[in-house]
DNA sequence: TTATTTTTTTAGGCTTGCCTAAAATATTTT
DNA sequence: AAAATATTTTAGGCAAGCCTAAAAAAATAA
């Protein structure tokens, strides 16, 4: 049994293992958990006690297999209650991670389970992430940004980089939602933002914006 | 916001106050929440300098209107989430007690008041017991036991005193289940156990089991 | 390669929530 | 009403998880 501190812990190094291939830094860790370098220090020592993670002083964190597992799970319940609150209770969006951090840390396997089978065993998340299997099977697809096609190219928007809530409300307001085709017609030099075409509608948008979108080419 | 502790002092406190009229002792408090005396006299302190509570040295505890509204909402979510473990994700009634008192802690508003609309509003959770209302308001019914009733009666067996997980399981077998027609037919001099008729079926049942099923007249 | 800067760890402190043992108060019995 | 018993509070300690400031190590620049 973990507590909630270790958990997000874990959760936080395997979000932040897929940038760095090496250990994890404990200021990278301080950083996303909006906690000190000093007390990440201390729970790396614990979780590297309890055989979740391998660290070594000044050399960063890096999961087991075990370690992996815990956070693969902990996600899954993430990404499940996500997908109850936007299907079932109304939920947008941009409102669920909050709530779903909470969520994360019930612990019943037979609650997860349940819960996985009540909404059909979804593979992805509101915002287009995977939903690791029960044995912590996760399948990653390749992240092609809408800001990698050339011109001409057409994508289709499957997921965001970044699901702040601020990014998510903008999305909705410029009507790009989650399936949406954008087919790519010019970029302008002088600072790169995009012209696309979206349904029937052109628009502009900036590079960052488009950095931040996932797009499977079609 | 309130810690978990400070919410199960809150509920407990709640729940020992519908047997003793006046202030509820601290042993009693601890007794139901599994810790010690002492550590509850701290929490009624900190309860009572929150206005959750009113405390007085050797006098026990009992709750403001604040602490009460608090209370129920606890209370209103775990049984919310009760319904919804057993009307949506096949859960038995023995299981869900462990898996609520996770998800009553769950902060939203949103999400408690969704929830309870995807329900249906339900009044009642798979127990019997009334499910508080968002404003705090909870219909109490007068709680009549099958053990209160005359030779010959017929109650509707609508709640259980005792919701541990045994006894559950126990009605589970014998086939007693909530909404189920008991009549009682005779009752045993020796050790007062009750014939009663239920369904198509006779049976014998201990004073004991009698005197923990809620029932109403018919 | 030495100096400077950045990162990480250590040391020591704080709060919460728990504990045991002893002291204080309340209740019950005689 | 005094003595005995039971309950509650206080005092002092401990672990978890956070913090700041100082020290140590690593990385970068000169």
């Amino acid at each position: 049994m973990l507590t909630f501190s270790e958990e997000n812990h874990l959760k936080s190094i395997f979000h932040l293992s897929s940038e760095s291939e090496s250990g994890v830094s404990t200021n990278s860790i301080a950083d996303n958990l909006n906690t000190k370098a000093s007390s990440v220090t201390e729970m790396l020592k614990k979780l590297n006690d309890k055989l979740l993670i391998v660290y070594k002083k000044y050399r960063g964190a890096q999961l087991t297999e075990k370690g992996r597992k815990t956070a693969l799970n902990i996600i899954r319940k993430h990404r499940l209650w996500e997908v109850f609150l936007v299907d079932k209770l109304n939920f947008k969006w941009d409102e669920v991670h909050d709530i779903a951090e909470q969520l994360e840390h019930i612990q019943s396997e037979k609650l997860t389970n349940e819960l996985d089978k009540f909404l059909n065993f979804p593979t992805k998340d509101p915002h287009g992430d995977p939903i690791p299997n029960p044995a912590g099977f996760i399948k990653f697809t390749p992240k092609l940004k809408l800001s990698d096609l050339n011109i001409g190219e057409t994508g289709k928007f499957v997921g965001v980089k970044d699901s702040s809530s601020t990014f998510l409300k903008y999305l909705d307001k410029r009507q790009i939602s989650l399936g949406s085709n954008i087919k790519v017609l010019h970029q302008e030099e002088f600072d790169q933002s995009l012209h696309v075409g979206l349904d029937e509608s052109n628009l502009t948008i900036s590079i960052k914006t488009a950095s931040n979108l996932y797009i499977t080419k079609i």
